[in-house]
Formats: C-alpha cells, sequence, structure tokens
RNA sequence: CGAGAAGUAGCACAGCUUGGUAGUGCACUUGGUUUGGGACCAAGGGGUCGCAGGUUCGAAUCCUGUCUUCUCGACCA
C-alpha cells in the first residue's frame, strides 16, 4: 500500500481520556478511535492488524481440525432462560425487544446456539466428535470498561465448542485445541502463562486460562518460584504449615479501642499472623461468620463454593444484631452464630481474638476452646506462601485472560436435549467443552507487552505491514523510481509492504513509522544516488547500509525469518 | 452503584476565583525559506464554551438540573 491519499493519521499527543499504554498507542497510531466508554471502531490500520491476528487463530483452529461458522449477536432471550443464564449473567447482558415486544439479548457468549446447532446434526455416536467455532461479537454491559481495548462491551472472541461421546474423548478434544493456543500465543509472541482457574458462570469441571503477563492486568497470578505451578489467585490452594507449640492457657484482656486487627495487634505486641479476624456477612440473609488469620483476605470465591451459594455480602446492623457479635471484639469462642472458619485456623495455637465483649480480645486461644459449623480453604494466598505443588515459595504476577479452556461437562447438553444414540442404542447425553480467545485483549496485551517511547513494537506476524519503506525526497526523482521499485518487487513476493510516498517531512515519516510498530524499515535518501539505501529494526537503534540490488533478497529472508 | 476529576476549534490545553469583543500550541489553507528524526517566517480559515433551565442590562465564568468521559472502589467467563 501507498500512504498518499490513504486513510490514515497520528496524534502526536496523547489521547486524554486514554490512561493504558496500549489504549494510548492504538489511539495515537489513528488505530482505533473512542465512539463511548467500551466501544472503539477500528480504523483501516487497526482493523488490518486485528485481521491478522484473527488468520493466525483461524489458520491454527482449522489445522486443529475446528470448523468456522456464524452465529447471530441478536438472539431471542428464551435461548438464555433454558440453561438459567439470564439470572448468572443479570445486569452484564444486553437486554432489548423488538416491536412485538418480544425481548432479545446481544449475545455475550453462545453455549446455547452452538449446542442447538449441534443438535441439527448429532443422532449417532458416529457422528462425534467434532469442533465447531466462529469469530464474532460478543456484548457486555459492563460495569466499568476501562484500558482501552482490555475491558469493552463490544468485542470480537474467538469461541470454539468440542462436542465428544465421553469424557475420556473430551479430554483429546481439549488437549487438542490446547495445542492449537500454545502455537497461536507462540505465533504472536505474546509473553503468558497457562493458569488453573475458576469455571465461574460458565459452568463445568476443569479451566485453564491464557494469561499474558503485563502490570495492567486485572488477574493476579500465582507463580512458583521453583516448579511450573501458574494458578490464578481466585483458585490457587492455599498451603499452611502446623505450629507444634504447646496450648497456653486461654485468657481474656483488656483492648480498649482497638477494634482492627492492627491496632490489636500492636496494642498486645503480637504479629498479625498470630491472630484471627472476624467477617460477619450476609450468606442469603443469614448471619455468617467468617474466621481467617489476622493478615489474611476473604476468597470470596472459594467460600462460596464451600457454602454452595452465589453471593456473599457484608452483613448489616439488623443482621449482626441477630446474634451475640460485637463489630471489631468478635471471635468464635461463645459465639452464637454460624461459624466457618479457615482450615488454616486448624494449624494455629495460641492465637489472639475478639472476646464477644466491648473492648476485650482472648490470647492463647485455641481450636479446642470453641465450635465451628464448616471449615475449608476459603482465603488467598499470599507471596512467600507455599508452593501446593513442590513447597517452593509462591510469589505474584499481574495478568490479562486472553483465552480460556473449558470442559463443559453436560450441563447445556442436558439443559438442551443433546443426545446420541450409541453402540447398544441407548441415548446419551453429549459432553462438551468450549475454548475462547479475545482478539482484541491480544492486540491490547502484545502492545502492552512490547513498546517504548516511540511507539509500539509489533511482530511481523501482526504488525499492519511487515515492512516500510520511507521515501525522503517525494520530489527527487531517482528516490522515487528506486522506492517505487523495491515496493513494486517486494509486493510481488508476497511481502506486506508499506510505501511511505507522502510529501512529508523525513522526520514525520519516521515517527509514525515507529509510532505504529512496523518491524523493518527500509530508507531511500541521498545516497541512492551510489547504489546505497538504509535499513532499520523498529526493536533496534541500529541502521545499516546496503546495496539497493541486495534489499529486496535481504528484506524477503529478514521477514521470512521473523515470521513465525 | 459509591467516591473523586474533567467536558472550551480536529488534538492538547489556558481563560472561570473577581461576569463585559473566546484565546494559546499543534494540525489545516496560501505564499516564501527549508529538507535524514514531529522545521521556520508571514498571512488566513475554523467555536452553539457538553446540554437544559435560572440569576443578571449582560454568563464560558455564578446557581440548579442533566448527559458524557476518565480514575479509585464495588463488579467482572
Amino acid at each position: 500500500m501507498k500512504l498518499k491519499n490513504s486513510y490514515f493519521y497520528t496524534l502526536r499527543e496523547d489521547a486524554k481520556d486514554e490512561e493504558s499504554k496500549s489504549g494510548n498507542l492504538l489511539v495515537r497510531s489513528g488505530m482505533i478511535k473512542k465512539v463511548g466508554a467500551g466501544l472503539y471502531m477500528y480504523l483501516p490500520f487497526g482493523l488490518k492488524v486485528l485481521d491478522k491476528i484473527r488468520g493466525i487463530v483461524k489458520e491454527e483452529m482449522d489445522n486443529a481440525g475446528a470448523q468456522e461458522l456464524l452465529m447471530p449477536s441478536l438472539i431471542p432471550s428464551e435461548y438464555y432462560e433454558t440453561c438459567g443464564r439470564v439470572e448468572a449473567f443479570g445486569k452484564d447482558m444486553f437486554n432489548l425487544k423488538d416491536r412485538y415486544d418480544k425481548p432479545f439479548v446481544l449475545g455475550p457468549t453462545h453455549e446455547e446456539l452452538f449446542t442447538i446447532a449441534a443438535k441439527a446434526m448429532v443422532k449417532s455416536y458416529k457422528d462425534l466428535p467434532f469442533t465447531i467455532y466462529q469469530q464474532a461479537d460478543k456484548f457486555r454491559d459492563e460495569p466499568r470498561p476501562r484500558y482501552g481495548l482490555i475491558r469493552v462491551r463490544e468485542f470480537i472472541m474467538k469461541d470454539a465448542y468440542s462436542f465428544d461421546r465421553d469424557e475420556n474423548s473430551l479430554e483429546e478434544s481439549y488437549n487438542k485445541m490446547k495445542v492449537a493456543y500454545n502455537k497461536i500465543y507462540d505465533r504472536l509472541g505474546i509473553d503468558y502463562k497457562i493458569v488453573r482457574s475458576d469455571t465461574g458462570a460458565m459452568g463445568g469441571s476443569l479451566s485453564e486460562e491464557y494469561q499474558a503477563i503485563t502490570d495492567i492486568g486485572e488477574d493476579v497470578i500465582v507463580l512458583c518460584k521453583d516448579c511450573e505451578y501458574a494458578s490464578n489467585l481466585e483458585v490457587s490452594e492455599c498451603i499452611t504449615t502446623k505450629d507444634d507449640s504447646l496450648e497456653k492457657e486461654l485468657e481474656l484482656v483488656e483492648t480498649p479501642h482497638q477494634e482492627t486487627i492492627e491496632d490489636v495487634c500492636k496494642y498486645l505486641n503480637i504479629s498479625s499472623q498470630n491472630s484471627v479476624k472476624a467477617l460477619l456477612m450476609n450468606v442469603n440473609e443469614e448471619l455468617v461468620i467468617f474466621f481467617v488469620r489476622g493478615d489474611r483476605e476473604l476468597n470470596e470465591n472459594k467460600a462460596c463454593k464451600l457454602l454452595g451459594c452465589k453471593e456473599i455480602n457484608f452483613a448489616d446492623d439488623a443482621l449482626i444484631a441477630t446474634s451475640n457479635a460485637v463489630p471489631g471484639y468478635t471471635g468464635p469462642i461463645n459465639l452464637n452464630a454460624k461459624i466457618v472458619i479457615d482450615r488454616e485456623i486448624l494449624n494455629m495455637k495460641n492465637f489472639c481474638c475478639g472476646g464477644n465483649k466491648e473492648g476485650y480480645h482472648y490470647i492463647n486461644a485455641n481450636v479446642k476452646d470453641f465450635k465451628y459449623d464448616v471449615v475449608g480453604d476459603i482465603v488467598n494466598v499470599v507471596e512467600g506462601d507455599v508452593c501446593p505443588n513442590c513447597g517452593g515459595k509462591l510469589y505474584f504476577k499481574k495478568g490479562i485472560e486472553i483465552g480460556n479452556l473449558f470442559k463443559l461437562g453436560t450441563k447445556y447438553a442436558e439443559s438442551l436435549g443433546l443426545n446420541y444414540l450409541d453402540e447398544n442404542n441407548n441415548l446419551q447425553t453429549v459432553t462438551m467443552g468450549c475454548y475462547g480467545i479475545g482478539v482484541g485483549r491480544i492486540l491490547a496485551s502484545i502492545i502492552e507487552q512490547n513498546n517504548d517511547e516511540s511507539g509500539m513494537i509489533l511482530p511481523m506476524s501482526i504488525a499492519p505491514f511487515q515492512v516500510s519503506i520511507v521515501l525522503i525526497d517525494s520530489k527527487d526523482e531517482k528516490q522515487v523510481e528506486v522506492s517505487e521499485r523495491i515496493y513494486n518487487e517486494l509486493k510481488s513476493a508476497g511481502i506486506d509492504v508499506l510505501l511511505d510516498n507522502r510529501d512529508e517531512r523525513p522526520g514525520i515519516k519516521f515517527k509514525d513509522m515507529d509510532l505504529i510498530g512496523i518491524p523493518f524499515r527500509i530508507t531511500i535518501g541521498k545516497k541512492v544516488n551510489d547504489g546505497i539505501v538504509e535499513i532499520k529494526e523498529r526493536s533496534s537503534k541500529e541502521f545499516k547500509e546496503i546495496n539497493e540490488n541486495e534489499v529486496v533478497n535481504y528484506t524477503i529472508q529478514y521477514v521470512k525469518d521473523n515470521l513465525k
């Protein structure tokens, strides 16, 4: 493509309404433009990059034997009612009505329609397994869109669904997808981790996430210094060691006006690791009091699973009044409410906890001193905790979820009646898996991971162009002639090349080519009269001079070497 | 949804406290000088000051309401 008379602009200054690096660079490079919170237009250069990402995804999905199809985004609500997902999604789903007042939604995900598509063709075990997918828009009414393309309300997602006769067969389909995913993310040049995660509103058993490691990530990834352990904080198991000290005598001590755990520990001169704090919560309108080690956080996700509830909120005063709990001084001893303790407490000795009496705490409390209703792993791990896999030390990184793999099981197939006849003429339920990739998030993540003060540094596989040619003086006949010739030769060799033939000063052209991240640049200037042109990699500061007769072959080889 | 900030030319901003002809830089147009990392000089074009009410002789400026965007939180496959 030639730049003169094409749709292309860049901005010199940061956009004031984009805080993230990637959002800013995407806007400044003229690749995207904001339409509203979490809504963007993809302009020609942005779409070109997006198409390259989609192309890689499609290639690897097809290679893995999946078949592409396309679902509508506008879907009658009834499809989502069948599996109870109107409730599961709640306000996250865009609802609208047609002229006859019939309710519709903009699809936030497509399990139901894919199941119905499968139902149309599956009759016998001979029809299984297979995997189908699409790359299409998803809509979610996010409470707070942010970080450019990372959390948006309309986004392109590749979603694939596998259909198998049983768990064993699903295992194979799942692994095939995992192999394809690894290839995709490797080709895209992303720094990522595969982590264990929660199955959340999707339902199902096993789930793994692909997390792009970046500082603006919204998920906390738990990693081990000594092994390959990787897990989302939401589900990361908390391992603790037993304290073998002798149990001391329980003692009630005065702690006037010490209502936070930090204050109490400071006042009594003990470590917060040797204290137990109470969280007074509302679970289905019942007061439930959770006890965790003083310096730990309750993991709501784990707690919900343990209790089999959907959400946990703080209890209000009326609910607290149904017990003898004294906020600020709540402890498990002689407490008349439902008590859930973190299993770590079983390993603790001689700890401090609330006295259930204004201004008093117990010290030297032990598990034998109180009763509890439920025990389980209900806290977040912290850095330095023990790795559940190898016993090493855990540390954290932040990540952006750019893909996931779910073993769905039979949840949707059962609700929607997706069955097949086995060899013995018995009706069986199909077992499903689902596999997502956030295409826009990939773009944002790559930019978050690859940028410098001049702009984005894109990998050959997705840069809007593989090579740029900067024509220094568009009025110099020799320079024009050589740059046109090199451009045409590269183009006919299948290189995606951009010729900057605008009537601009060289500095502007260099800045723009750097900003949009084109990995390789050829500069045609005065020295072309001596048969010399200049080449430069975006990722390096060095310039090289090369004979104009060699530059085409050199460039073709360079592109080949850098294209995964 | 709670807390905070912001909305003035295509972009980034000043002006508002103390009401009185709407400004600066970049971008754009024309002419000239330049020409290897966002040039310089000169002359121009471009605005319902987010929107709606109110106060006032007079509102970008003061008051009320409302919409939008961003940040932190809540929330989140």
